[in-house]
RNA sequence: CGGGGAGUGGCGCAGUUUGGCAGCGCGCAUGGUUUGGGACCAUGAAGUCGCAGGUUCAAAUCCUGUCUCCCCGACCA
């Protein structure tokens, strides 16, 4: 590939809507380029790293037993009301009726059409397991995209689907792909964490995301540094330490009411009465929908939203605004379950039901004291919703966890039966009885996979391509205009691209300067300078990307040389030698 | 959807406060001089100032509406 006729070209600024390393570099080095919100379009030499990475996907995903195919963009709505999706996912779905007047969708994700084809082709257990996957574009009307290719409307994703005869042969394969995901990562030059996930959208009963960590991230995780737990924000949780108080409710006190004149917080009212919060109990009032719902917990910790969500099976609630507190004849700052009339009351189980507990008096200035969740107030829902926070301890060990952000590249869901019972995808055991398929799916983002090799391999000068997705191996710079430069440049550039290096030729006519500085921003792992002085010295001059210093090698020696250093270098990145 | 900011040649910006010839740098084209870390000289092409309406002798500039884009939040590969 000659410079001179690339199509693109580097940027000397930055564009002023770019601020991540990876957006900036991407746009500087003409890698990509913005249709609209959230759409781009992939140049050359980002759709050959791309592709690169794509064959870095084929390779793990057939590994493991899958099966490339390639389903629409374009599906009919009724795929997606059998399943329920229709009504339940919101504007993010793009919908349009076909020329008939058919409804339609675009592909935010292939489970209802892999499922429509799971339940036409698979009849017995003996088809079992079955492992499918594809790249495929998807489109998702996100509300807000940002971040150059890391959040985008239109994108291309990797999603592999397996089907097993029941949740055995599903929990026994759902490790293969989490080893192929971290490898993946690994071959594309990106440390990537497993952390446990929230289900979301996609359903089912367990989930991980496969997380590149940094502060640009918009996902937030908790990590415990010492004995590796790791969860999102929505599923992350924290060692309680409720210890059985050996009591039974009938030997706690009766509830005692106390004046608390004007402590309405946790912090004011455990002072007051110089207890800890640990031994109070927070009340927070929520919407679901149109009715109230109460959430009481531990007076040390915080709720989470989505845990809430996820325990009272809805899509999302909100905090009570102090208008419906007031309708609800609730005082903000004094509120409890005791009492309570038509609210449900949710329980955290960092409550125990063997203690008695600081809690409001649902009027103004009091507080009870002695509250036992269950002999004093009913619980409609005990689980955990807990909102882990930076230092809490961790559940498994105990030690305080971290706070990180991380990019989410790929994800794994155990899907279970969601959609093959909605969809009516049944096989016939060895016993002749139709039962359900048990599901997994596993999504992986390109342009996002693509975007964090960036932003894991890059200096203050540009990109520095692992060999691995280098959209070339090798820029080669000629410098100067003799006759002499051009001749044998061109000569080294015929003589290894016919050899089978991947190599950019730099003919055009720039200033030394110029072309420096856009192999650093374009990145190339290898640089090879063909100039008067490098001839007089003996060859060419070899300089990594990655490194400071550069040496002169002979010609007759290149080739030799080269395949030397790509060969160490696809070794470096392979995930056999590590994962 | 809530909060903040921005739309002026391909890119980065000034000009808007106080209405009066649409500018600068980079890039691009042509010619020449250069050639080891973003060279220099000369000449040139390219902008309905996001769009619509209004005020005015006159609007990039003032008013109204609208669209788009960016950042923070809610949400996701």
């Amino acid at each position: 590939m000659r410079m001179s006729m690339r199509f693109g070209k580097t940027l000397r600024e930055s564009p002023a809507e770019a601020e991540l390393p990876s957006h900036i570099l991407m746009l500087r080095g003409g890698y990509i380029s913005k249709v609209a919100a959230g759409i781009y379009n992939y140049m050359p030499f980002a759709w050959r790293a791309a592709r690169k990475i794509e064959e870095i996907m084929r390779r793990e995903m057939d590994a493991i037993g899958g099966q490339e195919l390639l389903m629409p963009v374009v599906h009919p709505a009724e795929l997606w009301q059998e399943t329920g999706r229709w009504q339940a996912i919101g504007p993010e779905m793009v919908r349009m009726k076909d020329r008939s007047g058919r409804d339609m969708v675009l592909a935010m994700t292939h489970e209802e059409t892999i499922t429509d084809l799971a339940r036409r082709y698979i009849d017995s257990y003996k088809q079992l397991p079955a492992v499918v996957y594809h790249i495929q574009t998807k489109f998702r009307d996100e509300p807000r995209s940002r971040a150059g290719l890391i959040r985008v409307r239109e994108f291309i994703m990797k999603d592999a689907y397996s089907f097993h005869a029941d949740q055995e042969g599903l929990d026994e394969y759902y490790p293969n792909m989490c080893r192929a995901y971290k490898r993946i990562c690994h071959a594309c030059g990106v440390p990537v964490v497993q952390v446990l996930g929230d289900v979301g959208m996609m359903g089912g009963t367990n989930a991980h995301e496969f997380t590149y960590i940094t502060d640009y991230g918009e996902d937030t995780l908790l990590l415990c540094p010492e004995c590796g737990y790791a969860a999102n924000r929505e599923t992350a949780t924290i060692k309680k330490d409720v210890a059985a108080s050996g009591l039974s409710p009938e030997d706690i006190p009766a509830p005692e009411k106390v004046a608390t004149p004007g402590k309405d917080s946790i912090a004011a009212v455990s002072e007051f009465l110089g207890m800890d919060p640990k031994e109070t109990m927070k009340s927070m009032v929520y919407l679901n929908g149109d009715s109230l719902v109460m959430v009481v917990i531990r007076g040390d910790l915080d709720v989470n939203e989505k845990k809430l969500a996820n325990l009272l099976r809805v899509g999302e609630v909100r905090l009570a605004y102090p208008e419906d507190l007031e309708k609800a004849g609730l005082n903000q700052g004094y509120m409890s379950p005791v009492g309570l009339k038509g609210i449900k009351v949710v329980c955290d189980d960092s409550l125990s039901a063997d203690r008695g507990y600081v809690a409001g008096a649902n009027e103004a200035g009091f507080h009870l004291k002695n509250v036992v969740p269950g002999r004093d107030f009913a619980v409609d829902y005990r689980g955990d919703v807990v909102a882990a926070r930076q230092g809490d301890p961790c559940p498994v060990c105990g030690k305080p966890l971290d706070v990180k952000r991380g990019v989410e590249i790929g994800n794994t869901f155990k899907l279970g039966t969601r959609y093959s019972a909605s969809m009516g995808a049944n096989y016939l055991d060895e016993n002749g009885k139709a039962k359900p398929l048990v599901m997994g799916c596993y999504g992986m983002g390109l342009g996002r996979l693509l975007a964090c090799v960036v932003e894991a391999n890059h200096d203050e000068r540009g990109i520095i391509w692992p060999m691995t997705v280098a959209p070339y191996h090798i820029y080669l710079v000629a410098l100067g205009a003799s006759d002499t430069v051009k001749n044998e440049s061109e000569a080294l550039y015929r003589r290894l691209t016919s050899k089978g290096f991947e190599v950019v030729l730099d003919d055009r006519d720039e200033s030394a300067g110029v072309k420096f500085n856009d192999a650093d921003l374009l990145g190339m792992p290898i640089r090879l300078t063909l100039s008067e002085r490098s001839l007089k010295a003996g060859g060419v001059e070899l300089k990594m990307r990655s490194e400071k210093s550069s040496r002169v090698v002979a010609l007759s020696e290149l080739e030799g040389e080269l395949s030397k250093i790509i060969d160490s270098e696809m070794r470096r990145f392979s995930p056999d030698e590590v994962i």
